[in-house]
DNA sequence: GCATTTCTGGAACGACCAGTCTATAATACG
DNA sequence: CGTATTATAGACTGGTCGTTCCAGAAATGC
């Protein structure tokens, strides 16, 4: 490695970029407050990361990734499949009271999931993703037996990730723990067989 | 009335902006886009609909407005409480078919809720009214024997009002007819009380 | 028909934005 | 040590934005 090196971790930088993007979107994080951020100046920005749109799909790619390892590695613990459930629910509860920035998949879709591509197919495919997750779970469920039989594994995934992004698009006018409680409560009262009379 | 009158129907022009705010947003959406797809000069919207902003807020309350008298007819009619939420259903189906812009409140929550307090109290305010309609709504199908018992009628309200938030928010990155419908038939199927026994 | 009021279209302004250019500083390699 | 290479900081550019100003046009009430 020949020249000057950086005086920052691009990956440090990179996470502080991703905050950004989460709170206030695409079109209203200028450049200037990215810099501020992210403690670096405008140029090492563009050599760093490429223009705006780069480092913003970079940003997002970081995002799903965070998110889809929190959730795999919840899914892939031991014990029930509906215990993991909770505590998957657990971890989401966690992360909507510590940030007020809802999801960034959700507020990426809304703002520019009709006009970026490139985005919109990275969420898409993220959802995907997600969906599988929960379904091969809510499979295992019903082999055990816990599993209501009110809808299919690959509809309750569905349901299941359909609520949790309106939450996250709610969250952003503001949310208390406890609204997310309850909603959580109402998802894990359905997805649970009811108790079986004795035999 | 004095002076020359306008030579533009006002509240034509004001959903001509409601279209395009709900399709493009609020800060993407430039005032020459305004005026090109109201069809009137730069200096009549300021004189006639104030700022940016203003405009933006009014065309928020139409929506909502809108949106809240469908809903009321719908669950004002006779028939069922549960008929009635299905014919909702169909309602929401064929407007997340016929537009791409998924749903305005959801998509100002997501981009402008953080930072624009007014906007989101009206969102929150709309949100609010809606639950209590389909709390009603849920309560009188619970005291005629169809509603499910794994929830009480607000916590399925609220349900109900994420889940079609989440899909809406899906929506803006292309959805198809038979995704919503296996969405609210999910939905359906989960607050229908089972069929009891026979006595 | 005249005065007044309002509307209209286009020019103009200041602010801001994404992205580039330039000059300087700091490191690695020979 | 010296040269090539890369990073940094700040000035600069072209374009777009929301908003206002201005002059002319059109309609009303008297």
């Amino acid at each position: 490695m020949r020249g000057r090196p950086k005086t920052f971790d691009r990956d440090e930088a990179l996470f502080a970029a991703l905050e950004l993007f989460w709170e206030k979107g695409y079109s209203a994080t200028a450049i200037g407050d990215l810099t501020e951020r992210m403690g670096i100046g405008r140029q090492s920005l563009y050599n760093t990361f490429g223009d705006k749109h780069d480092l913003y799909l970079e940003a997002l790619r970081r995002y799903v990734e965070m998110r889809m390892s929190m959730a795999r590695e919840i899914f892939e613990s031991d014990g029930a499949p509906l215990d993991n459930l909770s505590a998957f629910f657990a971890m989401v509860r966690e992360e909507a009271v510590a940030r007020t920035s809802g999801c960034m998949m959700v507020n990426c879709s809304t703002e520019v999931g009709a006009v970026d591509d490139a985005a919109a197919r990275l969420v898409e495919k993220a959802h995907l993703r997600l969906e599988n997750m929960l379904r091969d779970l809510f499979e295992r469920a019903h082999e055990a037996g816990d599993l209501t039989d009110l809808a299919s594994p690959r509809a309750l995934a569905r349901l299941i990730i359909d609520t949790l992004n309106g939450i996250a698009a709610r969250s952003r006018l503001g949310l208390d723990a406890e609204e997310v409680d309850e909603a959580v409560a109402t998802l894990e009262a359905i997805v649970r067989a009811p108790a079986r009379r004795a035999a």
